[in-house]
DNA sequence: TCGTAAGTTTCCATATAATTCAACTTTTTG
DNA sequence: CAAAAAGTTGAATTATATGGAAACTTACGA
């Protein structure tokens, strides 16, 4: 399971490389600067929530946390894990994506 | 690093988990997806990091964390923060970016 | 093939994210 | 308005991410 894990993971990361990145020539510089702003995501969490027509503490049962909880992904000011992120939207039926881009070529994530 | 040209017979991402891992939605198909992320998003460190030509040693020095560090972030031993990433391609000059998507609308986090 | 550089792993400590519980405040609604 | 529902907060606990040190393995150039 690992081996095969592994061997299709390898496959995902070539052909991801071979579609997107392709290959990238010199030097280059960051366009903008960029700074996630934490209360965002949790807006962004909350928003979703009221799209969905979930309380706090439907949404808690869906993840099976608290209200509390919920109510403190979405005011939080703190540090969040990648697997919190993915619990709540998942939950949520949202789709999250993460991309990271250097000068014109961007590489997805998930 | 990259490897151009190269024909390959494989499958879609889709494909080869729907195939070999199980349905969306059952446990397993759940733990890999996010397995999968969470080893493609070390894999994308790596691919900067070279792309940047950096040793693990250099990129932590640019962090201020051992070379150690930086080897078990790639290898995805544990959960990712946000910040840990966000730490991370600053210090490589990439972009993050995370994005919420419900149905046809999106919401960009950042 | 030897030596060095690069990367990995293990053991361990510390910081902090995730979480609950219960009391509290705010909002909704009958 | 008063009750109920929804949301917030603080204190405490548990789980785990971050991190260093050092030994170890792997890659690689002379």
């Amino acid at each position: 399971m690992v081996t095969k894990n592994k061997k299709m993971k390898m496959m995902t990361l070539d052909q991801m490389k071979d579609k997107d990145i392709g290959k990238i020539g010199t030097v280059e510089r960051d366009k903008y600067e960029f700074e996630l702003r934490m209360e965002v995501l949790g807006d962004m969490i909350k928003s979703v929530r009221k799209e969905r027509n979930l309380t706090q503490e439907q949404l808690g049962e869906l993840i099976g946390v608290q209200k509390s909880q919920i109510s403190k992904l979405e005011r939080n000011t703190k540090n969040v894990t990648i697997e919190t992120i993915l619990k709540v939207f998942k939950a949520l039926k949202a789709n999250v994506r993460f991309s990271v881009e250097m000068n014109e070529s961007e590489f997805k994530v998930a």
